[in-house]
DNA sequence: CGGAATTTGTTAGTGTACAAACGATGGTGC
DNA sequence: GCACCATCGTTTGTACACTAACAAATTCCG
């Protein structure tokens, strides 16, 4: 019906959308985390960091703390557990639960990585002035 | 070696991270856009897209335009294909090359959904004001 | 002209990500 | 006690996304 009024304000420019810019954004922090951390991915590594910041917790808890849902979460849990960096023992208290933890190796791998996961963060954040950076964090943490 | 020293700055907290922060708010997005828009991907969208707006492109091409490699551009027209939204004819100056285009069902597909993805832009954008909206583009534009 | 490098599209393999359905367990209210 | 409902973990299916390897066609260059 608005059809003919303002004819050019539908137009529609792939390259403006922020889904697309996120999208983008995303594949080269990808390629940055890839380049740093060739033996693990950024998924893989978020779960290890959580598990080693909290010392142990059910896979499921560990997917929202990592914010993957429970199909996800069993994937990077099994691919952290066939390579001894994550145990799992049963819940004495629920027999639903598996209660995970770091092995030695998961947290020794974690302290060797952290010092590049923050070098990952600054070379991400690189084209940008330090107030443009806490900038840039404080509009993206509006949009979670 | 130097672990005695400053023992704080080491601490690697996930949810500060960029890296974590752009992934939960990818998420996001894209739950809002399949809310939006069920039939299609963003992905798949995008793809039309640009069809739509360039008229003809090869796979290749397209996959540039799009930011997706040759083998996820492939998935994705294949997709778009058996839809009946995107069509594919040799190159007759290249044989190498399918030059592809959108059918009338694709443009009138695109033609439905665009005003929709504008909304969907929006409501990604809500919790922000309009000047902070332009500051975050300014800033994603620039890590891109 | 002719060999080398490049481009194009394809396939296979790995790793997210989500929806949907499932069985088993745990807690709650009646 | 028991039915009801939520939670936990799992599986299946679809869809990106990238790497690596490949064959065929094209282009470049000596």
């Amino acid at each position: 019906m608005t059809s003919e009024t303002a004819p050019e304000d539908a137009a529609y420019r792939l390259d403006e959308q922020v889904g697309f810019i996120l999208r983008r954004v995303q594949q080269r922090h990808l390629g940055i985390f890839a380049a740093a951390i060739a033996d693990l991915t950024p998924t893989q590594f978020a779960a290890l960091a959580k598990l080693c910041e909290r010392g142990a917790a059910s896979q499921n808890a560990l997917g929202r703390a990592t914010a993957m849902d429970a199909a996800t979460i069993k994937g990077v849990v099994d691919r952290l557990r066939s390579r001894g960096l994550v145990t799992a023992r049963p819940d004495p208290a629920d027999q639903r639960r598996v209660i995970l933890t770091a092995t030695d190796a998961g947290r020794q791998a974690f302290a060797r990585l952290a010092p590049r996961a923050h070098e990952i963060t600054d070379e991400t954040l690189a084209p940008l002035t330090i107030p443009e950076r806490l900038m840039l964090l404080a509009l993206l943490e509006k949009l979670t």
